[in-house]
RNA sequence: GCGGGUGUAGUUUAGUGGCAAAACACCACUCUUCCAAAGUGGUUUCGACGGUUCGAUUCCGUCCACCCGCACCA
């Protein structure tokens, strides 16, 4: 029998475990821990590692139409202004303390009520289609109730960007109609800042990259000159990417600092993006699955036009059920060719490529699909791990702890262990096979305690097999160990060859 | 950023205004022929700072971190 712990408690077990067996640390634990960040451990560096590796090679090496670079994370200032970033990524806003709510400081207007030459108070009002109408009614009933005499002037609109700081505390919140209770706008920008050389002044200013995606664009030039990439190709990039997150939440699936796997697929400006970007979205899905995510936890979400940005086509994010809910965990974006557009206009380089049918230039078109490896990270974590009940020979039952993570990304492949450690016939055999092994493979060799406690040790590692060498192994003919294996706790007796065609089968 | 809750060992949790504990984990030794065996010994803890007090892990304050809800998430 197989039991799941209730939702509410199985982030909490999973965060406990991952702390218990060195897959993640809180960032600068011994000062307190730093809201935002963390830090992997000997455990789950391997399974992050791995998560890149399979990206990296089913995306790069295995494909013939993507190259890979690496772009540097502080970039020109200038990349984040073409692109966007700089202005799209501020949003200033204002809370109301009384009410609790936050308004986009853009959005929240506000006039003062002035009659005869002299204001009396203000007015405020949320953005819609007749905030103007609504702000003038506001100020003329602010008249009557204050029973003032005199001639009242048309309202003068302002958002809550330009109000003055005297100003705020006289202006009422929307909420509540009272003044006194709006906070100061307080800007918002995702992009940490940092200086560069010597200079802290202006114009030293730098930003952490927000994300990996300007690499591959402001390198474009670069690689279709320098490789002999042609149209459809894609750049792919794997690194860190830092934002600012008001809130981090949800351990490590929003943090301020992460790392991404993007991909820019170029293709003509005539293509058929449509049916590229649903290709993208399938191979994506796929993926996912081929590093041991089941499929009934994922789903499609396709961003609804109205709310995209201006210059994307289509969005389509495939979401992850994880225990806090149904989340982001890769988005597939068309992105049309806005970003080479701003990128040329910006820098005054051209970013095209010639067509030889038609003899003319034109700016590709691009399909992007984003994804975090600490997400994907949370993902295997959550969809592996589980507590079984199991009964012993004696009827005794026992709680197992496993982490079901796909051979292919598993911190260990297979653990080596000698069935007793005072026994040097066992230990040598177990040392020269771990010797051969790991030189290709993660591998581990425990003697320790008893050999039950180490196949649990193991489970809750992830690791998908175990080898022990046991008196038959060195007494009887064929040199056989036994195989243990981790989901079904099945053994069964293999050879070293054999056991060599499994790994090579399952670890790729 | 707001409201509520919570911080004691690696993990899960007791407990107290006056020597800080248990289980599991971990390490060592003995033992052990396949699913968290047994014995002995050992390492490790009151989130940080300040206040009250003869004395604070305990009471108070501030901060930090974590969890839940709201808001936010180009």
């Amino acid at each position: 029998m197989s039991t799941t712990p209730a939702p509410e408690n199985q982030m909490e077990a999973i965060v406990s475990l991952a702390k218990r067996r060195g897959f993640v640390y809180p960032s600068s634990e011994i000062y307190g821990g730093f809201n935002g960040f963390f830090d992997y451990g000997p455990l789950g560096v391997e399974l992050k590692k791995n998560i890149r590796d399979c990206w990296w090679n089913d995306m790069v090496r295995r494909r013939d139409d993507v190259v890979g670079i690496e772009t540097s994370i502080i970039m020109h200032p200038k990349v984040w202004e073409a692109s966007g970033h700089v202005a799209g990524f501020t949003d200033p806003l204002v809370d109301c303390k009384v009410s609790k709510q936050r308004y986009r400081a853009d959005q929240l207007f506000f006039a003062p009520v002035v009659i005869d030459g002299k204001t009396v108070g203000y007015v405020s009002a949320l953005e819609s289609e007749k905030t103007a109408e609504d702000l003038q009614a506001a100020a003329e009933s602010f008249k009557r109730k204050k029973g003032i005499q005199g001639t009242l002037l048309p309202v003068a609109i302002r958002d809550m960007t330009e109000a003055q700081p005297d100003e705020i505390a006289l202006i009422p919140s929307p909420a509540t109609g009272e003044p006194g209770s709006l906070t100061e706008p307080r800007s918002f920008n995702m992009m940490f800042q940092t200086n560069v050389g010597a200079m802290t002044d202006g114009s030293s200013v730098a930003y952490l990259r927000p994300e990996t995606a300007q690499g591959m664009f402001v390198d474009f030039k670069n690689v279709i000159d320098t490789t002999r990439v042609k149209l459809p190709f894609g750049i792919a990039q794997i690194g860190k990417s830092f934002r600012n997150e008001i809130t981090p939440r949800n351990y490590i699936f929003r943090s301020r600092e992460f790392e991404q796997m993007e991909m820019e697929y170029f293709i003509h400006e005539d293509a058929d993006w449509s049916q590229c970007h649903q290709e993208w979205i399938e191979w994506c899905r796929q993926w996912l699955i081929s590093v041991g995510l089941p499929e009934s936890h994922l789903s499609l979400y396709a961003h609804p036009k109205e709310k995209l940005a201006f210059y994307s086509r289509g969005t389509v994010d495939i979401m992850f059920k994880y225990p806090f809910g149904v989340q982001e965990l890769w988005g597939i974006a068309a992105r049309g060719s806005y970003d080479l557009t701003q990128h040329a206009n910006a820098s005054g380089k051209p970013q095209e490529i010639f067509d030889e049918t038609t003899k003319k230039k034109f700016v590709p078109h691009v399909i992007e699909p984003a994804v975090g490896v600490d997400r994907i990270f949370l993902a295997v974590l959550c969809a592996g791990y589980a507590e079984e009940d199991v009964t012993d020979e004696k009827g005794n039952v026992e709680k197992r702890t496993v982490l079901r993570l796909s051979p292919r990304i598993a911190p260990v492949k297979v653990a080596i262990l000698p069935l007793l450690k005072n026994k040097e016939a066992l230990t040598n055999r177990a040392k020269a096979l771990y010797t051969k092994l790991k030189r290709n493979y993660a591998v581990q060799y425990d003697d320790g305690g008893a050999i039950g406690k180490r196949y649990r040790r193991q489970d809750e590692a992830g690791t998908p097999w175990c080898v022990t060498i046991d008196f038959d192994t060195v007494e009887k003919e064929g040199d056989t160990f036994t195989l243990r294996e981790r989901d079904s706790m099945a053994q069964r007796r293999i050879t070293e060859t054999e056991l060599l065609a499994l790994l090579a089968e399952h670890v790729y």
